[in-house]
DNA sequence: AGCTTGGTTCGAAAAGATTAGAACCTTCAC
DNA sequence: GTGAAGGTTCTAATCTTTTCGAACCAAGCT
């Protein structure tokens, strides 16, 4: 099932609290913290948590990719997630970097 | 009961995930924004939710609080609700500005 | 074809957050 | 004093999130 194409808002519907509240949760701040170095195949995240199961992983992309951090697209038997960086500094300047570097 | 002073977090306990929840529910967000062009007395917060019980605002206010946003000292029979800012900006450089600013 | 790998979805249980009423405490005004 | 205004705490109900197993699917390999 890595073949269709998942939902994405686009990112002007893109809210300031969903963003937040995305971001609020360890585990998924962690990812997002992986995935801004460059794009990661969804098997290569989450490195730190081993023994995560898959479905929890899958639901913490979920969110990230719902409140609109994050983009997921098919990548051969996997998928690759990449941070909407440039369309999230555009839509709340400075945020991101202030969070990343915190 | 305004008058014995309620435990603040010292600033270097404050967690990033803690302040990013609390900003991230559109009530506390909006008392955020009143607060921080100056102090304010508590019942002139949240005027833009006039009908709101008092025991919901009070519970607001201790997320705020505990999160290390905002700091409540008694004032009278009251209490004066003010912005942590120098302290944030120093724990978390530029976070508070980029999300008043969004 | 068949197996393995990587990932989604559904469903249910457990954990946590929110909302609000009730009881209570202080301070101020009269 | 008495009363009203401003807030906290407790408790319970409700709602939302989280977590994870099970079933399933698609792609790639042999």
């Amino acid at each position: 099932m890595a073949t269709y194409e998942l939902e994405h808002p686009a990112i002007e519907d893109v809210t300031l609290t969903d963003v937040l509240f995305a971001l609020s949760d360890p585990a998924r701040l962690e990812i997002v913290r992986e995935v801004a170095d460059g794009p990661l195949d969804m098997a290569a995240c989450g490195a730190t948590n081993p023994d995560l199961p898959k479905s929890t992983k899958s639901h913490l992309m979920k969110v990230l990719r719902e409140a609109g951090i994050v983009r997921n697209v098919p990548n051969g038997r996997g998928r690759l997630v990449s941070l909407r960086k440039d369309e999230l500094d555009r839509r709340f300047p400075g945020l991101l970097d202030s969070v990343l570097r915190s």
